[in-house]
DNA sequence: ATATTTTTTGCATAATTTTGCAGCGGTAAC
DNA sequence: GTTACCGCTGCAAAATTATGCAAAAAATAT
């Protein structure tokens, strides 16, 4: 789900600025920023992310991400293509090319083609499962998909 | 009292070389060892401890020797904005929006202009306050803020 | 498209953790 | 010796967190 990718985003931004300490606090601020979603998955989302409760040195029970954030919860990375497994979509717009990635996949797929389309592309960013890229002058979509056909055969 | 030195160095050993999910579990360790106390004590043992409770590669719950690193816990700054207060401004540069929000806010705005506007825009990108929208070809700037203003009303 | 499989979620409840309170034992001041 | 204080503990209850299950939603295959 959609959903997702952004609210473990907004998880870990709040637990990261803010103290909080317990789970219903979490699901408040959570709620106040838009995401409806019961304790239940609230637990579930904690584990996946492998946030841990602790104390802080006021005595004070808090969430902690953890310090380095493998957050690759067991899909197939390294093994197969991850770069055709990754890619979803690309849809132009003017100079901006916007590629859909399945969720957590944007960053790495935008280190592919930062790599591949250097010629065609003079950069990019990326979310959670989005990518925006800027387009040289005088190339075109075509220009694009052709460079990134390389990598992502699927592409057409 | 020596007897909770002594306890303490117990606790230690046996969570940083064994696996333990629950409380009980290490309290049936402890007993082992020869350390008899109530689960009670042994959560107020973990709190001074700063012993943290995570999930480990399988997806166990397991207990955690805090890393010497004790992160200061960051600011506290506002959470009580209702969600309609999120939004903060949008402008817009060719086929570019570019929308501004409170701190924080900005990938669950995202989250919803992506599920709101999906016909006019064909993707954003989040980070702590800005979002970058890409707007579809031949749709307008107008045909953004009218969509947006079903979730933003402020937008005019 | 439709069908099948997988993932995500809420509900209700179980399991676990935290805490208020009172008692105990030790210590220091009087 | 008595009193006051303080840290540690267990008990019981409260609070919080985790999970089995069924349904819904998505993803994937046909």
């Amino acid at each position: 789900m959609k959903n997702k990718v952004k609210r473990f985003a907004a998880i870990q931004e709040i637990i990261s600025t803010t103290v909080v300490g317990s789970q219903e606090e979490l699901l408040q601020k959570l709620s106040e920023k838009g995401f409806e979603l019961t304790q239940a998955t609230l637990s579930r989302d904690l584990k996946q992310l492998k946030v841990s409760k602790t104390t802080n040195s006021q005595g004070e029970y808090i969430y902690q991400l953890p310090t380095r954030n493998l957050q690759d919860e067991g899909r197939t990375f390294g093994n197969d293509f991850p770069r055709s497994n990754a890619f979803l979509s690309i849809e132009f717009s003017g100079n901006i090319a916007v590629v859909h990635t399945r969720p957590g996949y944007a960053s790495s797929l935008a280190y592919e083609i930062d790599e591949t389309a250097k010629g065609t592309i003079i950069g990019t960013v990326a979310g959670e499962d989005t990518i925006i890229a800027v387009i040289k002058e005088n190339k075109t979509a075509k220009d694009v998909t052709e460079a990134l056909s390389k990598i992502i055969p699927s592409i057409k």
